[in-house]
DNA sequence: CTGCAAAACTGGTATGTACCAAGAACCGGG
DNA sequence: CCCGGTTCTTGGTACATACCAGTTTTGCAG
């Protein structure tokens, strides 16, 4: 390495020196996933630097999806991400589950809706068609990584409201109505998340994200699900194996 | 929308009531892309609030991807993004044209090395076995938006030094050595940007961005391309459409 | 031992100040 | 007109401080 912690405090680069030392602690397991590091105040004594600087430097390893916050509590060595491939259509639980890790929903709600124009316009319905909008936020090991809206054709799944939604809507739809996905078209981009989904992460707003969208079609080209899904970006890593076009 | 820039303000989030303000200026096109906003010091006597908390509010939009920064010059509104497929192999400069962009590629340096353990495992070569690595920088509309390490089986190009990279490796592989790609393997994850890749695409180390590892394969199952890829967050997002297994 | 209120602690926001280093603009000499 | 140095501007870092609002712990009353 061309930076130790020591040359960055010497170059004036308090910040990243003390980063250095929090990512080192971590990488040698003196800090292990889920251990809450000491308070800034207490960090800022040992360190000897501003409360402000030490700040930037945590707000530098949580940009890394090393260390995340919970709010007034305190900071926290973030856990492995689970790695999500959208060429798959098994579930977030099954795949969260295969990697060892204990994967929970709740669902915020689940209501019948009509379609917008932009509704509309996906599910190839005229504006005013019944759906199903589902609102849900997924766990991995007790720790909240993203919220869902999933919109559902009323019109494949007719009075899919009956069931829970805090297991898997994958297996509701495919034992309960036939439905399988044959297709997705995924689109993800960095994002910041604000609002309604930081507030339903229990986030800061603002805190970056990755947005997720996807389109899933069955064999016969219908739209089985229209899905925006926002991670917090320190919880996924993205898979795909394809054959290329 | 729940939050007008006025009504955080009164809650005391001035530093998001300023992120709206100019989120809202970028919106209705009042600033454009490229654009330069006012300097920190201007924005604080407009503002009336203190120059960190400005900063506070430009680190917000810099981590939703809305402005970027160049270093000691000011803070500008970020360009969309290009639109990546991992599925198809054609290569940057003609997927970033092929959506209005201007695409350029520089490269850093072109070398052949020996296969270490990890690279001969990809390659599955025995260590020791002749490789070339090519590191190139590539510009979207004249910014730099990525940096990236190449590593090609000197078996399989031979002599592939005597080309220049500051156009498509793509087409040189294909044309010159008969090599296509059938398969990729793709793997992504938000990082952040340190070292060697801020400084090569001249950004404060520590910025967000998306970092990919891309395998290639050839028809034959040959490891054709190992490419690892340092984006800056703002400047992509992904697109997949796939036939789900 | 339990339940609950008070106290201590923690991060969140905001202000003001100071100085540095790199970029941009200016201006004069050739 | 161009070149090169000076000056101004800009963001980058750092400090000290204050107060707020949730979280966690403490400790007392029942």
């Amino acid at each position: 390495m061309v930076n130790t912690a020591s040359a960055l405090k010497s170059e004036g680069l308090h910040y990243l020196g003390m980063r250095d030392d929090i990512a080192a602690r971590i990488a040698a397991g003196d800090l292990k996933p889920g251990d809450k590091l000491p308070s800034e105040r207490r960090l800022q004594d040992e360190v000897g630097v501003a409360r402000g600087t030490i700040r930037a430097g945590l707000f530098q390893l949580e940009a890394e999806g090393v260390i995340y916050r919970r709010d007034r509590s305190g900071w926290y060595v973030s856990p492995p991400p689970v790695v999500y491939d959208p060429t798959r259509w098994e579930g977030f639980m099954s795949y969260v589950e295969a990697q060892g890790r204990n994967p929970t929903t709740e669902t915020i709600s689940a209501e019948l809706v009509v379609a917008d124009p932009l509704l509309a316009e996906v599910f190839s319905r005229p504006a005013g068609s019944p759906l199903y909008m589902i609102r849900r936020r997924r766990y991995v090991d007790s720790r909240a990584v993203l919220v869902e809206r999933i919109v559902v054709d009323a019109a494949l799944a007719p009075d899919l409201l009956r069931f829970s939604f805090d297991e898997s809507l994958t297996s509701i739809l495919k034992s309960e109505y036939g439905l399988s996905v044959a297709r997705n078209q995924v689109s993800m981009q960095p994002c910041a998340l604000t609002g309604y989904e930081a507030e339903a992460l229990r986030l800061k707003p603002g805190l970056p994200g990755l947005a997720v969208q996807r389109i899933s079609y069955d064999a016969q080209g219908r739209v089985v699900e229209y899905d925006h899904e926002h991670w917090r970006h320190d919880a996924v890593r993205i898979s795909v194996d394809i054959r290329v076009r």
